[in-house]
This record gives structure tokens, sequence and C-alpha cells, in this order.
DNA sequence: GCTATTAATTGGAACGTTCCAATTAAGTCA
DNA sequence: TGACTTAATTGGAACGTTCCAATTAATAGC
């Protein structure tokens, strides 16, 4: 029956051996004879035998699987894709494998998750929370002692690590950087505003103004998902104002891309009519036309980040939380109007 | 000490209870009196009791775990994303589920996630196979038993189930519509040219070039990474040929969205100077501007459908193979230039 | 050949949970 | 009150693997 489980019972049996020296050869251990062990190995090849975690981990010592649960907002901003290419990039090298797991912004499908990936022993967990989150959803899991950190998204009050991107410094460098091009109507675009990120980045985007001795307009500020669809939605709204903004910051890329969009439809060329900045820099905004000037989170450093950081803690037993706040850059390009602006040149604004 | 596993031993003496009684509440047994289960649910409540789902499926008969494996090729592309979020819609609903993993196309990857997955015992596996998958590499899950949905690419010989799009028909239509449209010059751009996705879209811009009496021209068919970049690429190397293509029928829309941005880069305007059709019909086909004509997929769609195949061969146990080719239909938008077509007519080509 | 040391292998119990037969508790009826 | 039936709870063994002390095998030295 090809269909039953192969365990090692049945592997000490075909390679004449006791339960213990097959399971001697599946720990590597040293105390096995090379014979012995080469004959175990091509029994299980030969059977097609596969670990049981579940049961291995029920009696080793301190187990943990090699998972990395990693648990994202919305997968379809390219954000949360590339973010989990960082990841995995890391934690490939050191054994260990990423389940990916998508909440579509849902409270309750996030609660879901975590709680299947707790379950099958996940070793640590790295989380863009969904809209919402408070520390006490995170609670559970930080009492079991899982080492957990939030990305993206502060959790203010959750005692985990965290690693988010300098989000006011980034808008504030974004609307100097428009400024100092000549622009003085300069909206804000995009973003869902319940979230930290957003008040962060709206926070840079108004102390900016006010430091460049602008007049704050609040029609200029204008929400919208953060989605491509949502940028052409906002720019639409934004050029319908009686101020006539001539530049925008965007929440994000995608929002961006958006906005470009929405130009064009409106018969505006961005870059030219109106000047874009985003936020992020995801892999099209170099290959966009016009390629995008946007604040450099760069998502594959962040994943690679979250996931040393991760793994950090796992290897340390247990660690104090680190909060982490990663700098960003502008990264000058085609969108924002510089046309004598050359692209390689990168204007540093963290540390 | 708040790390130490709870376990149902502690759940019942907290309770008062058995171990047994402990065990008959979580699986919801009618045996139990609801004085105690409401009694042995308050402690689990209190104690913050984590479920063991490795200890409990090695006892359980035909016991499997509530996970469905999804495997990409390629996470930055949104189109997997979006199948991933249909995935997602059906699966949640039935109770699993979704730990996605991203190969990045290395066959070594895909069978490292795999592996990982089994030990973890997943109930079933939806595949988009990594470059050069063989039949041989899906032998051994095959041989366990546990139900594999492939999808998007497939794997000639391998005995599971497989859902893919109608390209040939899609591109024959992509084809025959540019035609239509008055253009004799169409190229074939992007794509890995090993894949078995590419070989069916090739064959049929091929059979559509010739059933239209068109001059077939291997320097119009032009291979590049499935990408937005390769998009721009290949444009490039198109408008580079002595022939000088005026459409071109895409890989997919990734790529389409880069050929917009090559010829925007040109000074060329996607829709006017040349017409532009992708294959996927993602979110953004729609809000691009110009809007994406494409032979819709519809990822979402093909994810819920993989979904379901999934579950229907769980919930039968085992079930033979089925080949599924999804239809697929032409959606005529802006980027074919047909600027007197009305977005919403659709041309039905499936069944 | 015998003794001591090292190498290799083994048997039994543990891990958290489930299952099932056995036991106990509760309710009903005469 | 006792007998019978139903409801509720329980104890022990199983599941696949690991760990560790015990046992066996092999080697070296005299």
């Amino acid at each position: 029956m090809k269909n039953e489980r192969v365990t090692v019972i049945d592997i000490a049996k075909a390679a004449g051996v006791s339960k213990s020296t097959v399971s001697l050869v599946l720990q590597g251990s040293p105390l096995v004879n090379d014979g012995t062990r080469a004959k175990v190995t091509a029994v299980m090849r030969e059977l097609g035998y596969v670990y049981n975690r579940g049961a291995a981990n029920l009696r080793q010592s301190g187990a943990k699987s090699k998972i990395l649960g990693v648990v994202v907002n919305d997968l379809t901003n390219g954000f949360f894709a590339e973010l989990a290419v960082g990841v995995d990039m890391v934690v490939q090298s050191a054994g260990f494998v990423q389940f990916l797991s998508n909440t579509s912004e849902s409270l309750d499908r996030q609660s879901e998750v975590i709680a299947s990936m707790r379950e099958h022993g996940i070793s640590g967990l790295i989380l863009s929370p969904a809209r919402a989150t408070t520390a006490a959803d995170l609670k559970p899991i930080v009492a079991s002692g899982i080492p957990v950190v939030v990305v993206v998204r502060n959790v203010p009050g959750a005692r985990v690590s965290s690693l988010v991107s300098d989000n006011q410094q980034g808008t504030f460098a974004g609307v100097q950087h428009l400024v100092s091009l000549g622009h003085r109507q300069i909206a804000f675009l995009g973003g869902f505003n319940d979230t930290a990120v957003f008040e962060d980045r709206l926070h840079g985007y108004r102390a900016a103004i006010a430091a460049c001795g602008l007049e704050p307009a609040d029609a200029l500020i204008i929400p919208s998902a953060p989605s491509r669809a949502g940028g052409v939605d906002a720019v639409g709204r934004a050029l319908a104002t009686d101020i006539k903004p001539t530049a925008a910051v965007c929440f994000n890329d995608a929002v961006a891309f958006g906005v470009c969009d929405g130009l064009r439809a409106k018969g505006l060329e961005p870059g030219k009519d109106f000047a874009v900045v985003g936020f992020d820099d995801v892999i099209e905004a170099k290959t966009a036309v016009p390629a995008l000037t946007t604040i450099s989170v760069d998502p594959q450093a962040m994943g690679r980040r979250a996931a040393q950081l991760l793994l950090k803690q796992i290897n340390a037993g247990k660690a104090e939380a680190e909060s982490i706040i990663s700098s960003v850059r502008l990264v000058v390009r085609s969108s924002c109007g510089a046309t004598d602006a050359d692209p390689s040149v990168k204007v540093e604004t963290g540390l």
C-alpha cells in the first residue's frame, strides 16, 4: 500500500538494525559506522522515507521546526512580495523555510493564520500587521516566548521587536526636494489614514511644509487605498481641488504608479506636467517610465534585515525587544521632473 | 515559567478532570457535559493552551493538518500574488490555511520547500513549477498519495491534476485581433523559451500568423525574462530589427507593462504608435494607462479553481488526475490602439 | 588467550494527544 | 430500594521519533 507512512521502524527492519540506529543516522550522529550509515541511507531512499517533524518535535529537547512564519497584510502590493523574497534569501542559508500567509487586512484571518502557524510549532514570526492590530492581539504569542519581529507597521505597546522605515524623514526629504525644484502646492496622496505608517508619513510631510514656510492645505491631503487604483483615484481628486497642486508625495510606490496612470488619463505627463515622488523603491520604480523618484526603503533589504533580527533572537533563546528605525534614502529619478538630475545621485537622509 | 508548553495534562489538572475529557472537549465531542466543557474551555484560555498538531497527527487516524502548501516560481510577478489570493478565498471557507512558498525558479529550493511541507504533513499541494521541473521531480510526492494540483505550467508525464490556461487559443486570438486592426508586422515578446507555457503561447502566435496568411519572421520572436524589465528589453530589441513591427503579443502582462514602458522611453506612445496585447489580465491591466488589451486568464479565478480542484481530491481521498485547460478571453482595452473599441466588449474565445 | 578500552548498537521510556473499552455517575421505573 | 439504562468520565496503549543508559562488538596491548 504505497500511501502508508514509512516509519523508522520500517527502515530499521529493512536495514537489519535497530530503530535507535536509524534515529542516530537521521541525527547525523558520528557514533554510527559508515557502512551502517550507508545501508540505512540507501533503505530510506528506496522506501521513500519522509521525516515526521511533528513526532520528532514531541520528543526532542527544546525542539522547534525549521519553519519561520511570515504574515503580510497585502500580498498584491509588490512591496510585500519583495519583502518576502528578501526574507527568503537570509532564512534559506540558515536552513529555514519561510511559510508566507496573507491576511488581506483582516484581523480575523491574521489570528487564524498565526494560530495555525503556532500549532505547527514555528520557530519565529515576521509580521506586517493587518489594519487595526493592537498590542492585545499580539499578547498570546508574546507570552509564549516565540520570537516575533513586526515590520512596516508598528504595534505600539507590543513587547516585540520591530523594524520600520524612517517614515517621517522620508516624506520630509521628499517634500524638501519638491520645494527645491520650485513646487509650492504639494499634495500628499494615498494611504489608509487609520494606520501608524500613514500618520508618520503625513507627519513628515507636514513638518517639511512648515519648515519650508509653505501654507498647509488640508485639501491636498487625500487618503485612498494604498494601491495603484487608489493612486488614480487620489490624483483625480487632487486635480479637482481649487488649489491645483503641481506635485505630490505619495504614500507608497504603488500609489505613485497609479498617480502617473491618473495623470496620463488626463492628458498630463508625469515628471513634466506634475512632479511625483513615491515611497518604497520597489523593483519597478527604476524601470517605470518615467523612472520613479522615491524614498528608498528597499523592501528586499528590509526583509533581509527582519530575518536577521529574527534569527538573532531565535539563536539567543530570548532577547530584549529591539526597535529599529531603518534609514531611508531619497532616490532622484525622472518622475519629479528633475530633467537635469543625474539618476545615480542619491541623497542620503538617514543615519 | 511562561515559555513551558501547556499540555492537556496541565489543563486536566487545573480543571480537575482527566486528560481524556480534555481531549474530548478539543474534539468538540457531544459526550461531554456542558458544564464540564465550559470549565475546561475556560482553563485552556487562562493557561494559554496551544494545540500541538504534530502530536495529534501522530495518533489521529488518517490525520492530516489543515495546511495546504502553495509553491510558486516567482512571487514578484503580481500574477502569482493574485493566484494566491484566489486560493485563499476558497481554502479559508473550507477551514484550511495556505502556506505559500516562493522558489524564485530554483529546482533545489522547490525540492526543499516541498520536503519541508511534507514533514509537517500538508494535506495537499498547489504547485506552479520552477523552470525545468520534470515528472521525475514530482514522483516522490505523487507516490505518497498527497493530492497535487499543478497550475500555470504543465509537467508532462506527471500523474497529477493540472490546471493551465488555453495558451494557444489565447495568443491565436491576440494575433487575430491585431490583424483585424490592420497590423501585419506582429512581434511575440518575452518569456523563458524553455518552458511549456512559452511553447504553447508561441505556437498559438505562429498558428495565427499562418492562418492570417502573414509571413512568419523569427526575428520578431524575442524571448526575455517574463518580467516588466524583460519587456523593456524585448521591445528595445524588436524596434532595432529591420522589420520594424507595429504591434506585439506579449508573453504575459508584466512583459506588456514593460513593453509600454520601453515604448515611452523611445518617445512612442503605446496604443497609438504601437499596439500591445498582454496575457493574464492581472488587476493592474484595467487601471494602467493605456488600459491593457490582454488575454484574460484572471489569476484570482484560476487560484480559486485550483483550490477547488485540490479540495475535491482531498475530500475524495484519492482521485484520478484531472487535466483542465481553462478557457481564456480576449479583453479589448486601449493598448492595442482600438480607439473606437468599447472596453466593455469582451470577445469570448473559450468554451 | 586474557584484560582493558573504545566503538557501535540497542531497548525502553518519554513526549502530547487520541481512541476505545472499561468504569463510574446519574436518571428512570417498578 | 434495587435493577436497568443512559450519560459522562476515565485509564491505558498507540502513534513516530529521540534520548540515554545498558549491552554488545571490536580493537589494542600484554
